[in-house]
DNA sequence: TTAGGGTTAG
């Protein structure tokens, strides 16, 4: 709080006391957000606001780096009347310290048509030109700066190194820096940064060995340009060599042992390290959650809660993005929470990464909450819940939703359509899949890519229009990847048109020989026309491929534990009660009518009952009986499945569902199942 | 009245 002493009143010698005079003295004493809105009341009380120096200064003190309130900063000069070209160069500095770099360029455009920059305002707008990688503006504002006579001003020059050096344009900034009559450490570590960013480490250590006096940025940039490269035993070596380790070193060492998965010379550096900071913290979590890792990340994110540090919303991102992989919905309620607790927007990402946190675990109603509840909902908000309500099955859903966000406005982009076109095709709505393709082409301009074409030709597949598939795969203008082959292949198997499962299994087998479902989806095909010599041949070819199958393995959550089962468990506690559990169910299935379907079985068992036998100790068979012992009666069973389900479990869940009147979402390795009421979202088409 | 340009996660 500001102190209104008498001698802010009474300053000696005495001129007299105007507004102008009162607020000039209290404007540089003025040190919080605080005093400075006290200060900004008092001058529009006594008038001293319309002088446009005051309003000047009051503006400054908004924009700098100790209150830093853009909001106001910018509220403020927009009352300025013919601000100056310092008021001007402070505004576009603030945004681009707040991470606003676009409104930076944009105003810079404004300012050009007031004032001719400076030898200020150009540094600051050529670092947020190489912040969005904007290299084409950055390149204008060069020339512009060549044609002002700032060419040779050297922070000029050193920005533009960097801006070239961040854009990936090293020949451009090797030239500047050829150009530069004064090269400090400044340009010279830029240069560094450029060369190692690009990969040419080769060239940044000859240059980093040429420089006659070295700061602890030449050492950073060398070390973490070499972590970047891969080249992590190099970057050791360096960094064991540097003279003061500072933390960005430390930082960039971790991350360069996450890179090699290297975890636990990671985990050692980090322990050893005196003093970390929350980028130390996050490059751990981004680095277990990256190599899936997840439940590491998540130990890590506790451990930061106990210490009582406060996250960013990048240790969010990446955290929630740790639930996500193991869909531990309780964990990621938490996860909410603490977001909740600390005031985070989910305005932005944290939004989206919530949405796909809970959409991912199984939740799309709380996805859909979380969806509702956000104010200023932005493209990728809408993207990310019509992608999960797709997954989910929703297509009805995902449809209105896609109208709902034209009507709001929103232009849908590539991806958005990604996620209508997965709908469609887990909806098995082909006419529509083929309007919302040609949609995207022809009403918003958007050149399918290669997950356009997946999903359509998925579309076609499911719906049996396997002719019309392969000629789509045929005018595509790039390479059909596994994704299509395998979908032309799944296609061909539920249709039982052997003769184009053979053609999708030869193209699947060139592009991709370790793809495991080829070979299960390529025998199953073959079993189900009842050609088990070929059955046998796939598998000797498996054999002989060193290809095996993963076993299934399904997970539960309960009271915020993970419990995994694989095909066939015996392993867990509960084992006993698993399988008494088990054979209740199949007492229940019986009698309700189910007729095993053994078409699926890989192994070649010649015994019915064998095969019988092999399908019920499927993985999700044992998380669904050990859901129904240990779930409250009335919550949803969630399950995830790392393979596609079969077709029995499918059969019988949706039986057990009504059987044991329990909502079971079964989250498998493309979509989810909901089963309820003895019917599935999927429809039968998965 | 600015005090510039260079490093780590996402």
């Amino acid at each position: 709080m500001l102190q209104l002493t008498p001698s802010h009143f009474l300053p000696p010698p005495p001129p007299p006391l105007s507004p102008q005079n009162l607020s000039f003295s209290l404007l540089q004493s003025c040190k919080t957000l605080q005093e400075a809105t006290q200060l900004h009341a008092l001058s529009l009380k006594t008038g001293a606001f319309t002088n446009p120096l005051i309003a000047s200064r009051l503006f400054s003190l908004y924009a700098d780096p100790k209150i830093n309130h853009l909001t106001y900063a910018r509220s403020v000069f927009t009352q300025i009347q013919d601000p100056n070209l310092v008021s001007w160069n402070v505004l576009i500095k603030s945004h681009v310290t707040n991470q606003r770099s676009h409104d930076a360029v944009v105003l810079f455009r404004d300012l050009v048509r007031h004032h001719a920059p400076d030898n200020f305002t150009l540094p600051c707008v050529i670092k947020g030109c190489a912040r969005l990688n904007a290299v084409e503006e950055g390149r204008q504002i060069h020339g512009l700066g060549l044609k002002i006579g700032l060419g040779l001003d050297k922070f000029v020059q050193s920005s533009l190194v960097s801006m070239y050096s961040k854009c990936g344009e090293i020949e451009f900034a090797r030239k500047v820096f050829d150009e530069m009559r004064e090269r400090d450490l400044v340009a010279w570590n830029s240069l560094i940064d450029g060369y190692a960013r690009c990969g040419r480490v080769d060239v940044a250590v000859e240059l980093f060995d040429q420089m006659e006096e070295r700061d602890s940025f030449s050492w950073t940039v060398l070390v973490d340009g070499l972590s970047k490269c891969g080249n992590v035993e190099k970057a050791r070596e360096v960094f064991d060599r540097m003279p003061d380790k500072n933390l960005v070193s430390w930082n960039a060492m971790i991350n360069g042992y996450m890179k090699a998965r290297d975890f636990e010379t990671a985990r050692e550096l980090f322990s050893q390290m005196l003093t970390r900071d929350v980028i130390t913290w996050n490059s751990m979590i981004a680095g277990y959650e990256f190599n899936g890792r997840f439940a590491e990340a998540l130990e890590l994110f506790r451990e930061i809660l106990e210490e009582d540090l406060r996250p960013t919303p990048a240790t969010l991102v990446s955290v929630l993005s740790a639930v996500s992989g193991l869909a531990a919905l309780s964990k990621g309620r938490l996860v909410h929470c603490v977001m909740v607790k600390h005031g985070f927007e989910l305005d932005g990402v944290l939004g989206t990464s919530l949405i796909e946190m809970y959409y991912k675990c199984g939740s799309i109603d709380s996805a859909m909450a979380v969806f509702r509840g956000i104010q200023r909902k932005k493209v990728g908000h809408w993207t990310a819940i019509i992608v999960g309500l797709g997954m989910h099955g929703m297509a009805d859903q995902v449809l209105q939703l896609f109208l709902e966000m034209r009507k709001n406005g929103m232009e849908p982009h590539a991806i958005t359509f990604v996620g209508i076109l997965n709908a469609c095709s887990h909806a098995g709505l082909v006419d529509l899949g083929r309007y919302y393709f040609n949609m995207m082409i022809k009403d918003y301009g958007i050149e399918p890519t290669i997950e356009h074409y997946g999903c359509f030709v998925d579309i076609l597949c499911r719906a049996g229009c396997l002719d019309e598939a392969k000629n789509v795969i045929g005018s595509m203008p790039m390479k059909p990847n596994k994704v299509i082959w395998m979908s032309l292949l799944s296609g061909a198997r539920i249709h039982g048109n052997v003769e184009i499962g053979d053609y999708a299994a030869q193209h699947l087998i060139e592009v991709s020989p370790d793809t495991i479902g080829c070979y299960v989806v390529l025998s199953n095909m073959y079993a189900a026309a009842d050609q088990w010599e070929k059955v046998s041949q796939v598998r000797e070819m498996m054999k002989k491929r060193g290809v095996k199958k993963d076993p299934g393995c399904s997970t539960i959550e309960h009271r915020g534990m993970l419990h995994e089962f694989i095909v066939g468990d015996k392993s867990h506690p509960q084992t006993k009660e698993i399988y008494s559990k088990l054979s209740e169910v199949r007492e229940k299935l019986k009698s309700a009518g189910h007729v095993p379907d053994t078409s699926q079985v890989l192994l070649c068992l010649e015994d019915e009952k064998e095969k019988e036998a092999e399908l019920e100790n499927h993985s999700e068979r044992l998380a669904i009986a050990f859901g129904l012992i240990n779930l409250e009666p009335r919550s949803p069973i969630r399950i995830i499945k790392n393979l596609r389900v079969c077709n029995d479990c499918h059969s019988v869940t949706k039986l057990l569902s009504k059987i044991y009147n329990r909502e079971i979402v079964v989250r498998d390795n493309s979509r989810f199942h909901h089963f309820a009421n003895g019917s599935c979202s999927c429809k039968d088409f998965w």
